[in-house]
DNA sequence: CGTGTAAGGAATTCTGACACG
DNA sequence: CGTGTAAGGAATTCTGACACG
């Protein structure tokens, strides 16, 4: 569930959203993806519920600034 | 575990094997990926484990057909 | 038989930018 | 702010084949 595996077409494909969208949470701080020595990013499943819970608060109103305040599920 | 969200290079990267050998697994109906829209092929972390499996088994001896016999891991 | 490789094409992903608001 | 898009390049994956044995 931890291992970045998934390109992100595929988590486009998981989750309904566009690159664009899941490419800038990246740049918010929101998720953090691994690179392929390509230099593309990889993505585990966390991310992918990540993404979802991500996209819904912003639905909800809520900011990326203010989902970075809160957003401690792991790792910081 | 079952879902089939990554690509030949990453299960490369997992096992240590080349995309070669993974394509020739499934040329001999070992193991089964799906395709994307653009044809590319996706493996699921149960996918990982029999391709380690399968080349574990082809150093002791083996040969593709036997694996096919025995293989009834899952799914036929 | 199981795996290596060179070959050419098609699909994927990347970055930085302009746009709207 | 969050997301769309056109732009050009780089990396990935695909197939069919020849090779060795």
């Amino acid at each position: 569930m931890h291992d970045k595996v998934m390109s992100i077409g595929t988590v486009c494909d998981l989750t309904g959203l566009t690159e664009r969208q899941i490419r800038y949470y990246e740049e918010k701080q929101l998720i953090f993806p691994v690179r392929s020595k390509g230099g593309a990013r990889k993505y585990s499943f966390d991310d992918v519920e990540k993404v979802k819970d991500i996209h819904s608060k912003l639905r909800d109103g809520f900011h990326t600034y203010e989902l970075r305040k809160n957003g401690r599920a792991c790792c910081e």
